[in-house]
DNA sequence: ATCTATTCCGTACGGCGTACGTGAAAGTTA
DNA sequence: TAACTTTCACGTACGCCGTACGGAATAGAT
C-alpha cells in the first residue's frame, strides 16, 4: 500500500491552518496544544525526560491523565512537538557581518538552546520532526553560510557540523550536571571520594598521559572538564577549518 | 557524611582484580559478568536499547530475571558496564606517522563505535562511567596529539572535538535509521509520500534556502543528509582547523 | 552430617503508556 | 424548548517495566 502521510505533520504545523474542517459542533477544548506543549517542556526543564510522564503533566495541567490524548496522539508526538515548540520559541537573531562571526553565531544559538534545554538532544535522535520551528531555524543557519562560495550540498555540511559541534557540547555538559544530581555530589567531591579507589583498582595499567591531562584539566577547572572551554576551544578551531576552505577551497 | 566510594567501579575494574575477598562458600554462578554484559550488547545492538529489559535479557541468557540482579546491581548500572565493555573490546590500531592521520584515527574510530552500537551515545551521556575500556581509549587518543606542541589542556580539547563531531555524525545517521525503521519506509519514501501534505502545511511560509539546498541534497543523496559526507567535510574542517593552529598558534 | 554463605528465582508492588467505553457538554436542528 | 449529534473528559483496566523481598536450592567449611 501507498504510505499514509505523517501525521504528526498537520499538529507540528498546526498554527499555518487558516480553519480545521469546521467542526463547531460538540464541546469546545478547555486547553490547546500549545499550552500542553508548554507545559510538557517545563516539566521536562525541571525534572528531566524521564519525569514527564503523561499522569504527571496531566496532573500539573490540572486534567485527566487520558485527556491529554485529545491534545497528541501520544508520547512520542509529544516530544516531537515540544522540540520544535523549542525551536519556535527561540528568537533568532539578525546575521551579523563577519563570516567568523556568523559561523559562530550559528553554533552558539544551538549550543544555548540544547542548554537551556538538555533532553532537546536526547529527543532529537528519537524521530526528525520537520515543522516550522526547526525549519525556521534551518533557513536562519543557511541565510548565514550563503553567498560566501560553498555550494548547496557544502552549506548543509557546514551546518550540520556546527550544529553536531554545539549538541555534542550540551550534551557533555549534561551528562556531568546528571551525574552530580544522580550522585548528590559535585564532580569534585566524586573525585575526591574515589581517586583512592580507583587508583587501587587501575593498579598495574599505566595511564601517563591521562594522568598527566586529567591532573592539569582538574588543576585548570576543579573538573575533568569545562564545556565552555571546550566550546572555546573547538569552535575556533572548527571555523578555522571553514573560513580556510571558503578562501582558498584547494588547499591543502 | 562522606561520600562513599562509586560500587560501579569495582565492576568496571573486576578483571584487574587479582583476588575478590575470598568468598569461596556457597553456590557457583552459572554465568560470568561478561557473559551478562555481552549479551545486553547483543540485544541493545539488534533490537535497541528500548528492548532491552531485564527480563528479555535474562530469558536471552536462559535464566530467570531476578538472577540477573546477582551479577549486576541494577540496569542503570549495566548500560554502564555495555558502554565499557564496547570500549574494551574495540581494537586500537596503531597511531601513524602524520599529525592529519592521527586526527582522522581518532574521529574515524570513534564514529566507527558509535556506528556499531547506535545506543551507546544514548548510554554515555547517563553517567561518565569510568572503567578501562574508555581510560585506554582514552590514552590512546591522546597518544595521538602528544609532542606536537599542544598543552595539556589543547590535547583533551582537540580529543574532545574530535570525539564529540565523531558521535554527533553518528548520532544524526542513527536518528535517520530509527526513523525508517519505525515508519517502515525508506526516508526518500517517505518524503514522496509527505512532500504535497508539507508543502501545503507550509503555504504562507516561504522557505527558499532551505528549499534549495534540500533539493541539491535530495537529488545528491536520495535523502535529506547523507552521514558519510557529512564525515568526510566535516572532518577536512576540522582537521584543518587544528593542523593550522598546532602550526601557528598565534593566527587567527 | 550439619552449618553457613551464596545463588537462583517466583511472587508481588508501584508506575508506565495507552486502549476502550461511558457520560457530560456544546452546537444544530426540529 | 426538546431532541439529536458531535466532540471532549476521563475512570478503569491491561500488559509492560524495574526491582524489593524472601524462600528454596546448592556447595564449601566444619
Amino acid at each position: 500500500m501507498a504510505p499514509q502521510p505523517d501525521p504528526v505533520l498537520r499538529l507540528l504545523w498546526r498554527h499555518g491552518l487558516d480553519e480545521p474542517p469546521k467542526p463547531r459542533r460538540g464541546r469546545r477544548q478547555s486547553l490547546t496544544v500549545d499550552d500542553v506543549v508548554d507545559a510538557a517542556i517545563k516539566v521536562a526543564d525541571r525534572d528531566g525526560l524521564d519525569a514527564l510522564t503523561m499522569r504527571q503533566l496531566a496532573t500539573e495541567l490540572g486534567i485527566g491523565a487520558m485527556s491529554l490524548y485529545t491534545y497528541v496522539p501520544g508520547r512520542k508526538e509529544l516530544l516531537a512537538l515540544m522540540a520544535d515548540q523549542v525551536f519556535r520559541r527561540h528568537p533568532l537573531p539578525a546575521m551579523p557581518g563577519g563570516l567568523r562571526a556568523r559561523l559562530a553565531l550559528i553554533a552558539r544559538t544551538h549550543y544555548g538552546i540544547c542548554h537551556e534545554h538538555p533532553w532537546l538532544t536526547d529527543v532529537m535522535v528519537l524521530q526528525n520532526g520537520i515543522g516550522p520551528g526547526l525549519s525556521d531555524l534551518y533557513e536562519w543557519q543557511l541565510s548565514g553560510v550563503d553567498g560566501i562560495g560553498l555550494d548547496d550540498l557544502e552549506m548543509d555540511q557546514t551546518v550540520a557540523v556546527l550544529m553536531g559541534f554545539a549538541a555534542g557540547i550540551a550534551r557533555s555538559q549534561e551528562r556531568m550536571r546528571r551525574a552530580e544530581r544522580a550522585s548528590g555530589v559535585s564532580e569534585a567531591e566524586w573525585w575526591e571520594a574515589n581517586a583512592p579507589e580507583l587508583g587501587r583498582l587501575m593498579a598495574g595499567r599505566e595511564y601517563p598521559l591521562s594522568g598527566r591531562v586529567g591532573a592539569a584539566a582538574g588543576m585548570a577547572y576543579q573538573a575533568s572538564a569545562d564545556p565552555s572551554a571546550e566550546l572555546e576551544f573547538g569552535l575556533a578551531r572548527i571555523i578555522d577549518g571553514i573560513v580556510a576552505y571558503v578562501e582558498h577551497p584547494d588547499r591543502p
